[in-house]
DNA sequence: AGAGGATAGTCCGCACTAGGACGGAGATTC
DNA sequence: GAATCTCCGTCCTAGTGCGGACTATCCTCT
């Protein structure tokens, strides 16, 4: 995004890289994604839900990307898929309670560790273990100089 | 987006830091784009036609990462705000050319360059000029794994 | 108990997103 | 010169995305 004329600065100069690798991601994993004849935001609605008991809205829009002015719809359209079900709490009648189908559940599992023997390679062929844990380290410098205020 | 329990896998164990870093850089970004009432988008079309003599809507969705279908609507938007201009183009009448106006022109001035100093800090704060080099070498590796075939 | 405040999920308006369909317009081929 | 191919920008649909407004519910404090 945005951009340009900066290459030469010292310090922008992760900027575009940082910003063009995570597309090249994206790319790569929208598509495969889409062989599940899911959106990404669904997708990520269901790997958060699986293997849990199942969780509220808030707890789902806190865990994913998706927030939960958008969850809505999001969680309807999964519904008239038949993965995902609402049932009410008990507890509090404020909360429902998200979970997996059978049917959802079985397109997890299928489904999973494929997405991610996918995304493997690309990994493997580009790093080294030992840049793996660099890349890694230095990664998480950048995000928490983002995450922390100026 | 999606990805748990993989924090041991050696080499997935990138991924995640990958997305975090993104998207915290991009929250820090969209709160300053924000400030000047524009949309990402319409930042990125800005920004990149900012010290061009202007080009064609393919260009400009080339450049940006705004597709063809979605530049319609976002420089109607820019045209209303009188930040742009269409023209038709002489030689090929398929074409428009579009433009900065001259109000679009005082504000890219106006920004950019101040919203590059408003990132410069997060990243002159959490790397040393040779991790810079490094964390460039590194995503760049990554960048072209994705952008080659599995 | 009753008032106030916080929280849960829904709904709304506006903007964006990809991709595909469309009609108009150059370019190429015969 | 007509058929075809390809490109250009627009329009369409379905699905996000955000933030704010709204209702129902719970919680807390007096």
């Amino acid at each position: 995004m945005e951009l340009p004329h900066l290459k030469d600065d010292p310090y922008l100069k992760v900027l575009r890289p940082l910003v063009e690798t995570y597309l090249a991601f994206w790319r790569i994993d929208i598509r495969h994604i889409k062989s599940l004849r899911l959106t990404p935001s669904q997708f990520d609605v269901i790997a958060t839900l699986g293997d849990t008991e199942g969780m509220t809205c808030s707890e789902l829009s806190a865990q994913t990307l998706v927030t939960k002015g958008t969850l809505t719809g999001v969680l309807d359209r999964l519904v008239s898929k038949g993965l995902i079900r609402r049932d009410a709490m008990k507890r509090d009648r404020r909360c429902t309670k998200i979970s997996l189908t059978v049917k959802g559940d079985a397109l997890f599992r299928k489904t999973f560790a494929a997405h991610l023997a996918f995304l493997r390679p690309f990994f493997e062929r580009a790093l080294s273990p030992e840049e793996v844990d660099q890349t890694r380290t230095l990664l998480l410098r950048l995000r928490d100089s983002f995450q922390h205020k100026p």
